[in-house]
RNA sequence: GUGGCCUUGGUAUAAUGGUUAUUACUCCGGGUUGUGGUCCCGGUAAUACGGGUUCAAUUCCCGUAGGCCACCCCA
């Protein structure tokens, strides 16, 4: 046996050890390191189901990140493009619980997706009911509207959201089992005008941050139209099947509108010749979607029509378009995309109610903000924060200093400080890391005086000012 | 879900089958009283987890977890 004492001991978890370290030392050894020992490894199996070890909980889940103040700009940057943008466009903030009944997604969604099959939280609560984590936000809105009768307000209905959502998927770059997604949904009205509008806004929201994108737009039709067109994908491919490699022949049973992503070259020309969904379109189909079409050439919004677009989400009908970055390196992943869906409020047991919508994924936004941040070097976003540093010495400096915070901030003015620090020194310190311009002095003597200094902290120029004089110095200084 | 590569303090790294595991940055404290950007000193902090081989493993082997990449799929 090793006599090695393997080290294992709870002083060296550090979370839980730290600061106690030394005087719960002799503590723990009394109490037996074996039973510790135990408690502290083995992440194994409890009856199926398996716990996690105490180190291990400070690690998040699998595929769940947090979200940390060093990407602070690219998120408020995202939620204020959204809220500005939907807003701009009338449309109405909505959230819905992240939690619902199992069956309000996979009634839209719809069984034979992965993302019902097998992506989807799905779990019974302590009542025995059988719930869900949201994979995508349009269901639950389909269900907020139905369930507050929002067919009685004015048409359309619109709304917009800013979520988590959540799918069980095997984690990678830009692909995680909780995301935020943004996205708008329009309600009540079937007119090419209301998907030109979704794709517009889900356009220039990407397009505002500097991001080059390209949309792919096609048309699936109706159900029937669907239905009919697959038979004849089907029997095509089948007469092909032996031109196809083993992914595809496996795809014509399982998923015949796939086969078009395959990129193995044989696979490619059988492609080239197949039948393609827009000739099958009934002609109220291919109308409407001529429509669209036109309404984004009017917008000038730059689009490719991609006949082999299908979409994850069985609710979709007519339009369907998704948002890639345009970049050339092959692998690319779309940032959004999204679709009309007019069958979809009557199955989930509403009206007979058209609606449309759209979603974008955040975290694939963010990172394609990192990468052109990191390639022009040019930081994105805008510092919420004031240049202006605050520093304050002694009890009476911090009580007052409070107070003129307070009294700045009810002026639209804003500074950086840290009261937990109590020396001059530190604190200019901390000004000069952050980059503060100007740094206001408050310490006894000016407490006293009714003055306060403010140091220039290029020059290192000190003025002493009034302190009735402060809120319009410094707003001349933020300017 | 399938396959490949990977895993040393908060971050980035060095090294090793054998006494206190390197360095830098960050963070905390100090260089005498209320003045930063340089400098100096000190401190906290790591071999992902579990098992095996071995007298001895952070180092070799296996398993697990996690990360990345490809497939699948999509956001």
């Amino acid at each position: 046996m090793p006599q090695k004492n393997k080290k294992t001991t709870i002083a060296k978890h550090r979370p839980i050890a730290k600061k106690n370290r030394v005087i719960k030392k002799p503590t723990i050894k009394k109490s037996g390191s074996d039973s510790k020992k135990t408690t502290l490894s083995t992440p194994v199996k409890d009856d199926g189901t398996k716990t996690a070890s105490i180190k291990n909980m400070f690690s998040a889940l699998r595929g769940m990140k947090d979200i940390l103040p060093v990407d602070e700009r690219f998120w408020r940057t995202l939620y204020h493009g959204a809220e500005d943008i939907a807003t701009a466009y009338n449309f109405h903030f909505i959230e819905t619980p992240i939690l619902e009944h199992a069956n309000v997604f996979i009634r839209s969604i719809g069984k034979g997706t992965d993302v019902i099959d097998k992506e989807m939280y799905v779990f019974e609560d302590r009542d025995g009911m059988k719930i869900a984590l949201r994979p995508e936000g349009t269901a639950g809105i389909v269900r907020a509207y139905i369930s507050h009768g929002f067919q009685t307000q004015p048409q359309p209905v619109k709304v917009w959201y800013y979520e988590s959502m959540f799918r069980h998927d095997r984690p990678q770059a830009g692909r995680y089992r909780q995301f935020h997604q943004f996205g708008c949904e329009s309600f009540g009205i079937r007119d090419a005008v209301i998907d030109a509008e979704l794709i517009s806004v889900a356009y220039h929201f990407i397009n505002d941050l500097g991001i080059d994108i390209q949309v792919k737009m096609n048309s699936i039709g109706t159900v029937e139209d669907r239905q009919k067109y697959i038979v004849e994908l089907v029997t095509y491919l089948r007469q092909k099947r032996s031109y196809l490699c083993e992914d595809c022949k496996r795809r014509i049973n399982k998923n015949p509108l796939r086969t078009f992503d395959c990129k193995q070259e044989q696979c490619q020309q059988v492609k080239a010749e197949a039948p393609q969904i827009i000739d099958w379109l009934s002609e109220d189909s291919k109308k409407f979607f001529m429509k669209v079409l036109e309404y984004l050439d009017e917008l000038e919004i730059p689009y490719i029509l991609d006949t082999t677009l299908v979409r994850g989400l069985n609710y979709y009908t007519d339009t369907v378009f998704e948002i890639y970055e345009e970049d050339e390196n092959g692998s690319q992943s779309a940032l959004g995309g999204g679709g009309r869906y007019d069958l979809l409020v009557e199955q989930l047991g509403g009206l007979d109610t058209p609606g449309s919508g759209f979603s974008i994924g955040l975290e694939r936004v963010v990172s394609v903000m990192k990468r052109r941040e990191q390639a022009s070097g040019k930081l994105v976003g805008v510092d919420p924060y004031s240049s202006i540093y605050f520093a304050q010495l002694g009890e009476q400096g911090r009580r007052r200093g409070l107070l003129l915070i307070e009294r700045l901030r009810l002026n639209g003015l804003v500074v950086h400080h840290n009261f937990g620090k109590s020396s001059l020194r530190v604190q200019l310190e901390s000004a000069n890391k952050f980059g503060a311009t100007h740094t206001v002095i408050l310490g006894q003597k000016e407490v006293q005086d009714g003055t306060i200094i403010i140091r220039d902290m290029e020059s290192g120029i000190q003025e002493t000012i009034d302190q009735k004089k402060l809120v319009h110095e410094l707003s001349k200084l933020s300017q």
